[in-house]
Order: structure tokens, then C-alpha cells, then sequence
RNA sequence: GCCCCCAUCGUCUAGUGGCCAAGGACUCCGCCCUUUCAAGGCGGCAACAGGGAUUCGAAUUCCCUUGGGGGCACCA
């Protein structure tokens, strides 16, 4: 079996510093779509070694939104904490094999060093000095405990790859700092941390933002420096703000949590994410999970940020609730339909086929889930309110809006059977006797039912509704006309 | 300052030397459909950053400039 054979692994691995980022959920989209797509296996590595900004909540909410998104992961959750001896004994493995030194400077002592180079214009790079000292020296410096990190020495040459996104990319090794990769308190620095990792999982595939490019020469040598064999490299470009800027909270919701609870679909957000930086070719848009899954290739990687719409991800959000097999739309409306305090389970449940109608009739002119909600009070309480400016445009003369209602409740009230063909038939009927346009009848009756000026096809409403919920809303409505009228 | 990456409509993008007087989508604006609003259909506005070079021919290849982004820790 060759290289490319053999099926890939890839992983995600955020640190556990704040909540699921939208940029970070895209890598990890790609990630997943990649090993999904070849058939090869997403792992979960938590980066909590920075004890001092990890929080479990932060990994909760990591688990969360990749739940919520359906980005699963094959194995057990990798925590990178747990793996701290292999990381100093791979340090250790390079320090005895010469590939790395010990160096005794104090970060203060670099500290003035920094400052010193950068007021003369010069770019600091650390001098070696330590590489420099005897082994006796070092042996002295040992026995009286001084304190040391371990560096990598930095070999001559140039470090280059083939990325996948961006082709070849090269780094002369003569611009690479010797880094430390073990701090003096014996715990592993990033860059050690990572490709210790990776080895240890197995990694064939890192695929991550572009921002890590400058470490990747690093990690290159590291590998080459434990005998490791080499992954691919895959450089995702960032998501910026509308302003072009790096994505952060000013620019309003950042956490995939903020979209859930907006109202947002998974299905939409995956869609919308994932062509931010990837396009399957030609004019395809508008995707399911699996045929994203289908499409993903590297080659629609795109190498230039992209800004985050927000206006094209409401487009798209409607685009999957129109697309969502009601079944599976469901799940994801009921919770907020119940929140909103419209019904109670087991009345729905009790409803079922008529609370799938209704959805489907809401979902058209619906761009999330809580428009969908907001169009449902109607057809669950048991009164409502009338918009003001709905009144005015369609109840202008309260006494004649109320005689018009009366006699449509009239006309209602024999109509058999009730659906859309008859009640269509008797309210043109009513309103060819009356002599007035069919829309003069439809728009206040509108109003009566719904307390708004826009709802779907008035039949549909009468249906979904019911005849005796639509027959005590008209009635409401005349009573509150004809208060109206008499305070006049 | 040094290193690296990037560059097609306002935004997401198609485009891999001729099929491009640059296509689709979002946004915005018209029109159609129509009982309202959506959805849908049709149409409009709108881009190859600039300059060289290669070539019979360049959005597509190369170089420079400009502009944007990222990185340069005992953070990840």
C-alpha cells in the first residue's frame, strides 16, 4: 500500500481558552470533510497546556458546538496535558542526540537583549552563547542547579514543503531563531508539544490556519529531528470581519454557540463555513452534509481570507430550512416553539401532522428558526393582538371593517368541507356580492386571523387554524372593532 | 525592523493561455407571478490592484511596485 493509500488522519485541535471560534469550527470542518471524504479518521486533541488560561468550561463548550454542527470524532478525546513526559522525553531524546542544547540564559537577560536589538534597529535573534559553553561549564552549572530551558539548534540549509493549498513554501533556515522547547520548569513549549503529538496520533494530515505557517518550518525540523516521518501540510487562509480585519467579537457574534441560539440551522452554518475558503467548482452552493462530504477535495481550497457575511448566512440559513426534510427540521423548531411558551409537547405530539403542515406553510417566508416561531402564535393561542399599523391600513373604518367580518364569519360558518378549494369559492363568492375587489376581503380577514398584514395564502391560514379558532379570532376582532368604533 | 502568505464585482466565488467585450451567488434596485409577505422567475448596477516581461494570444505564466494579512515568547 503506498502513502496515498493508506487512509489519513487528521484532528482538530483548539485550545480550551475561550468558546468554539467560527474560524475554528471551520478548520475543523475541513478537517473532517477531508477524513470523511477519504475515508480516513477525525481525532479531537484538546490543547489545555497552558494551565493558566484552560478552563473545562471552555472544553465543554468545544464539545458543544461540535456536537451541535455534527463534526463527530473517531477515537477518544486526546487531552495534550496528559502527554507531558513523552514531551520532555522526546526533548531530552534530541538534547542527547545533539540536536538540541541546554541554555542557561534567564528571560530576563533575553528580555534586555530584545530591547537592546530592537532600539538598534536590529532583528534579535538569541546568539548561541549557550551552545557555545564547555561541557565542563555546563556540568558546573548543572551541580549548582541553575535553571535551563532546551533548545533546538537550528541546522543549516533551508526548510521547505508542498503545501496543499499553497504549493511550495520555503523558509531559509538562517531566518529561524533557536527555540526553546522545553521551558526550565521541564514542560514542553508549543511547537514540541504539537509534533510530539502528532507523531504519537498518528497525524498524516495537518490541515490548520495559515497563521501557523511561520511555526510550520519548526515543526519540519522537529519531526526530522525525532526520525519522524512527515505529514501533509495544509494552510487554511483566516476569516476576517466585514472591515477586513481579523474576525474577534467586535465584529458581533463570533461563537458557533451565539448562532445556535439564534436561531441558526448546523446544516446552514457547515454550508455557509464551508465555502469560506473552499468552493466544490462551478456554481454549486447550496450543499447537504453529504454531498459536501461527496465534493470536498483540496484543490477548492482558496488561498485568501475571506470576510464573514452575515447577511448570506441568514440567505443560507433560509436556503436549508427550505431544504431540511421536515422530520429532520423538526427537532431543531419544536424547542423554541416550546420555549416560546406556544404549546406543550404533548399537544404537538398529539398535532403532529397538523404541526408539520404548519411548519412547512412558515418555513417559505422564514430565515431562521425564531421567524418560524415568531409566524406560529396565531395558530396556538387563543388570542391575540393586533398590529397598530396593520389596523390602520386594512381596519380603517372600524364600524365598516367590523360589518365586513361579521358577514365573512357569516360565510364561514356553513362553508363544507374546510379546505383551501371551498373557502376560496364562498370568499370570492361573498365578495363578488358585495361588489368589492376579493383583496378587500382577504386583507382584513388577514388581519382578524393573524393580527399582521403578511402571513401565507389566507386559505392556508383558514385551514391550519380550524374553523372554530378562525371563527372566535373574527370574532375578537369584531368586538375589538366595535370598541373602537364607539370611543370614537 | 525581519520573515512568510495573499491579491477577479461591496462580499463569497467560477475561471488552471484562446470557449471571457469575465460566469454564478449574497446584498441593493426594477419587473413578472399574486389576496399580503415570502419563495420562485426575469432583468439591472458592479471586478481581473498598477507596471513591465513571455506569447500569435494572458484574469490565467514570470518579475517589480503597491495594498492587505500573518508570524517573529520559557502563549497556544
Amino acid at each position: 500500500m503506498t502513502d496515498s493509500a493508506r487512509p489519513p488522519r487528521l484532528r482538530f485541535a483548539p485550545s480550551p481558552t475561550g468558546y468554539l471560534h467560527v474560524g475554528g469550527a471551520r478548520t475543523a470542518l475541513f478537517n473532517w470533510l477531508y477524513a470523511r471524504h477519504n475515508g480516513g479518521k477525525f481525532l479531537l486533541r484538546i490543547e489545555d497546556t497552558d494551565k493558566l488560561r484552560s478552563t473545562d468550561e471552555s472544553t465543554r463548550a468545544i464539545f458543544e458546538g461540535m456536537e451541535w454542527l455534527g463534526l463527530d470524532w473517531d477515537e477518544d478525546v486526546v487531552y495534550q496535558g496528559a502527554s507531558l513526559e513523552r514531551h520532555r522525553a522526546d526533548a531530552m531524546r534530541m538534547l542527547d542526540a545533539g540536536l538540541a542544547y541546554r541554555c542557561f540564559c534567564t528571560p530576563e537577560e533575553l528580555e534586555v537583549r530584545r530591547k537592546t536589538a530592537a532600539a538598534g534597529h536590529e532583528t534579535f535573534k538569541y546568539d548561541r552563547r549557550c551552545d557555545r559553553l564547555l561541557p565542563d561549564e555546563v556540568q558546573e552549572r548543572l551541580d549548582r542547579s541553575d535553571a535551563f530551558v532546551v533548545r533546538f539548534r537550528i541546522p543549516e540549509g533551508t526548510t521547505e514543503w508542498d503545501d496543499l493549498v499553497h504549493e511550495r513554501i520555503a523558509f531559509p533556515n538562517k531566518d529561524l531563531d533557536d527555540f526553546v522547547i522545553l521551558r526550565s520548569n521541564a514542560t514542553p513549549i508549543y511547537n514540541l508539544a504539537v509534533v510530539s503529538d502528532d507523531i504519537a496520533m498518528g497525524v498524516t494530515v495537518v490541515m490548520r490556519g495559515d497563521d501557523h505557517i511561520s511555526n510550520t518550518p519548526k515543526q519540519i525540523l522537529l519531526y526530522r529531528a525525532l526520525g519522524a516521518e512527515l505529514p501533509t501540510f495544509a494552510h487554511l487562509p483566516m476569516i476576517h470581519g466585514m472591515d477586513g480585519k481579523k474576525l474577534s467579537k467586535r465584529h458581533g457574534a463570533t461563537a458557533v454557540g451565539d448562532y445556535q441560539h439564534q436561531g441558526l440551522l448546523p446544516t446552514a452554518m457547515l454550508n455557509f463555513l464551508a465555502l469560506l475558503g473552499w468552493s466544490p467548482g462551478g456554481d454549486r452552493e447550496v450543499m447537504t452534509v453529504p454531498e459536501m462530504i461527496e465534493l470536498f477535495t483540496p484543490a477548492g481550497l482558496q488561498k485568501k481570507a475571506a470576510i464573514f457575511d452575515p447577511k448570506k448566512l441568514e440567505w443560507m440559513n433560509g436556503q436549508h430550512l427550505s431544504i431540511t426534510p421536515l422530520a429532520e427540521l423538526e427537532p431543531y423548531v419544536t424547542p423554541a416553539i416550546l420555549a416560546a411558551g406556544l404549546a406543550d409537547e404533548a399537544t404537538l405530539a398529539a398535532r403532529r401532522e397538523w404541526y408539520f403542515d404548519l411548519l412547512d406553510l412558515l418555513r417559505v417566508r422564514s430565515r431562521t428558526i425564531d421567524d418560524i416561531v415568531r409566524q406560529a402564535g396565531p395558530y396556538f393561542l387563543p388570542h391575540i393582538d393586533f398590529d397598530p399599523e396593520a389596523v390602520a391600513r386594512n381596519w380603517k373604518d372600524p364600524e365598516a371593517a367590523a360589518d365586513l367580518l361579521a358577514k365573512v364569519s357569516q360565510t364561514l360558518a356553513s362553508v363544507d368541507p374546510w379546505e383551501p378549494g371551498p373557502l376560496e369559492t364562498v370568499l370570492r363568492g361573498l365578495a363578488e356580492s358585495l361588489g368589492i375587489a376579493a383583496g378587500k376581503v382577504f386583507q382584513p380577514l388577514r388581519v382578524a386571523l393573524t393580527g399582521l398584514t403578511v402571513s401565507p395564502g389566507i386559505f392556508e391560514v383558514l385551514v391550519a387554524m380550524g374553523r372554530d379558532l378562525a371563527l372566535a379570532r373574527i370574532s375578537d376582532a369584531t368586538d375589538w372593532l366595535r370598541r373602537a368604533a364607539d370611543s370614537k
